[in-house]
DNA sequence: TTGAAAATGAAAGTCGTTTTCATTTAGATT
DNA sequence: AATCTAAATGAAAACGACTTTCATTTTCAA
């Protein structure tokens, strides 16, 4: 990974290391903040711009990408080879991924056919998961009505 | 219009009146500074945040829906029949719209064997568009290095 | 006409993100 | 080993889109 960073340019620190190796050997789609409190139980003096600035920083040198579900927040999801969508619990926020490699391909040449040069692919899908949609019918029994 | 909206409980004011109306006849995907500067050439008296609330407003009552883009700006789209995807440009962020009728039913299924109950599927094409493809091309004949 | 509820406009607040800046550090070069 | 420069860091402030607050005005049903 050093290696790896200096043939770019970028230098290594003990913070650097320190949140490389908790980014991946995290669970996935994490935000700036999960990942600052996770640092920060392990290095209590890492401020939240230096961990802000190396999730930019993987995802700079191609190791992540960034996410946004619409709820103004930023999670950070390792690339991997096969691409995938996402399944977005409005109510949990719970996220699960599904393959997608066919429905790229039928992108793709839509993208094609209109002259355009397609570098992201976004197919996600949000609504409730399985736990969220039998809560939420239970709330419908009682009131749930307020403009 | 001003019925729709009574049935519903709210009621109509002049700058109701001519948000909605610029809302609805201008091109999709407005922000809300936009159609702020649009009424406010009609109504210098118009508040921001009334424009906003009426966005708001126009996508309770189901007739509008915010588009996240990822660029941090809400955008606000007309509900159309078909469900249709956006071609996004990075560059210069002309938006393009595509059906997706088909792909629509194939994420339905992929709900269905998660359990997993849609309420909106977001299909998006990020990338260059004709015109900027060529432009960035030019671009990157000359210098283009910064870190 | 009247009163309650809704709407408005200005201003302030929120909150995730990004930048600034003084200081420290990495690591390449003597 | 000492030196030097660019990169990195942490704290704080700035940014900016969005949202809320609040005093005032307006709508519209009764
Ligand atoms: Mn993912
Ligand atoms: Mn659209
Ligand atoms: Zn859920
Ligand atoms: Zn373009």
């Amino acid at each position: 990974m050093k290696e790896f960073l200096r043939t770019k340019g970028f230098k290594m620190t003990p913070q650097r290391e320190l949140i490389f190796r908790s980014f991946f050997e995290l669970e996935e789609h994490i935000t700036v903040d999960e990942l600052y409190d996770k640092v920060r139980i392990l290095d209590r003096s890492i401020g939240y711009s230096t961990v802000w600035r190396n999730l930019k920083l993987i995802c700079k040198v191609g190791l992540a990408e960034e996410v946004n579900l619409g709820d103004g927040i930023t999670r950070y999801d390792r690339v991997t080879k096969v691409p995938h969508g996402h399944l977005f619990c409005i109510s949990c926020k719970k996220l699960e991924e599904f393959p997608v490699e066919q429905l790229v391909g039928l992108l793709a040449q839509t993208a094609g056919d209109k002259s355009f040069t397609p570098e992201n692919f976004k197919i996600e899908i949000q609504g409730f998961c399985e736990k969220c949609q039998k809560e939420n019918a239970n709330d419908s029994k009682n009131g749930e009505d307020d403009v």
